[in-house]
DNA sequence: TTGACAAATGCAAGTTATTTGCGTTTACTA
DNA sequence: TAGTAAACGCAAATAACTTGCATTTGTCAA
C-alpha cells in the first residue's frame, strides 16, 4: 500500500562514524541513540527514545546528548505542543523541512514548504535585526483518517 | 526616540465585557489577567504574568485561566525555546502573526509574514489533511543591538 | 598494547513548569 | 436576594528536565 521508504539506505548508516566526525566519543549510549534517531520516521520524545534505546542509555545522559547532538548539529530539538520537546536526526536523508501535526491523533508529517529567502531579509530589515539564523513552521489540522473517524460519529 | 505604540487606544479596554462575550464569569483574577496579557507589547510566561497581576491571582488560577482563555480565543499559546510557555492576547489590535527572537537576548518582535492560503492546500493535499487549521512561524536571530555589542567584544 | 586522562556515564537528588483534588467563595440568574 | 454552578486558592502531585559527583570508558600517544 505504501511506497518504499524515504529512508531506505544504499550504505548501511554507520553512527560511529558520524559521531567520531562530528567531534563526538563513539560511546554504546550514543550510538543506540543515533541509531533509535536515524530510524524513526517521525520525531520523538525523550521518553519514547528512552524507551526506544532500551537499556542502553540513562535517561540523563539521553537528555545530555539529546543536547550534544544538537549542537553539534547531529538531531534537531523541536517545541512539541504538548509541553515537551521533540527530536529528530539530522543527515543527508533528513534535510530542512518542516512538519503539519494532526491535532486529533499527533500524527506528524514532514512538509516542504519553506519561508523564501527575500522574506527572510525583508523580516530582518523591518524588524532591524542583524541575522535570521534559523525557523521552525508548524502546520496543524485533522488528517484524512482522523477526519473520517469524526464525520462517522457527527457526520 | 520611538514611535508611538501600535498597542495605544482609542476606546477603553473593557475587560469585563471581553470576558462576558466569551461566555466567561467576569472575575477579578480574570480581569486583572486579561488586562495584563492586553498591556503587554510581547509574548509573556506565566510567571511573568503572574507577577504582572501580582496578588490579583493565585499560580493555579492563572494557569487555569491561560488555558480557558486560548480555548475562547482571548489568547494564544506559543511554545517557547526555553521550555516554557508564552501566552498573549488576541484582539482586534492584535490580530494573527508570527515572531522573530533574537537568541541572545531573548527579545521577540512581531513579524507579519505568513504562509500564503494556498501552499496551505497545497500541503493539506500533499500530506492528506482533511484541513490546515492552524500554523505557527517562529524565527531565531540576532537582533541588531546585540550584534553590536557581540561585534565590540569579538570584532 | 597499554595506560593516562579527559570525556562520558549513571545514580540520586534537585528544579521548574504545570496539573489535580477538594473544600470554600463568588458572580450570575431566576 | 437567594441558589447554584462556576471559579478560586491552597496543598500536594506530576512531568520534564537538570545538576552534582563518584565511577567507567573511549582515545590517543608512547
Amino acid at each position: 500500500m505504501k511506497p518504499p521508504s524515504a529512508r531506505s539506505r544504499r550504505h548501511p548508516f554507520d553512527a560511529e562514524q558520524l559521531l567520531r566526525e562530528a567531534g563526538l566519543k563513539a560511546t554504546s549510549p550514543r550510538i543506540a541513540l543515533l541509531r533509535a534517531l536515524h530510524a524513526a520516521a517521525r520525531p520523538l520524545s525523550a521518553a519514547a527514545l528512552h524507551a526506544s534505546v532500551g537499556g542502553d542509555a540513562d535517561v540523563v545522559t539521553l537528555y545530555r546528548n539529546l543536547e550534544v547532538f544538537a549542537a553539534q548539529g547531529l538531531a534537531r530539538r523541536i517545541e512539541g505542543r504538548e509541553g515537551h520537546a521533540l527530536y529528530e536526526c539530522v543527515d543527508d536523508t533528513h534535510t530542512h523541512h518542516h512538519h503539519v501535526t494532526c491535532t486529533v491523533c499527533g500524527r506528524m508529517e514532514d512538509v516542504e514548504l519553506c519561508v523564501p529567502p527575500r522574506v527572510l531579509e525583508e523580516v530582518s530589515k523591518k524588524a532591524r535585526f542583524a541575522e535570521i539564523q534559523d525557523h521552525v513552521i508548524e502546520l496543524y489540522g485533522i488528517c484524512a483518517a482522523c477526519q473520517a473517524s469524526l464525520t462517522k460519529i457527527r457526520p
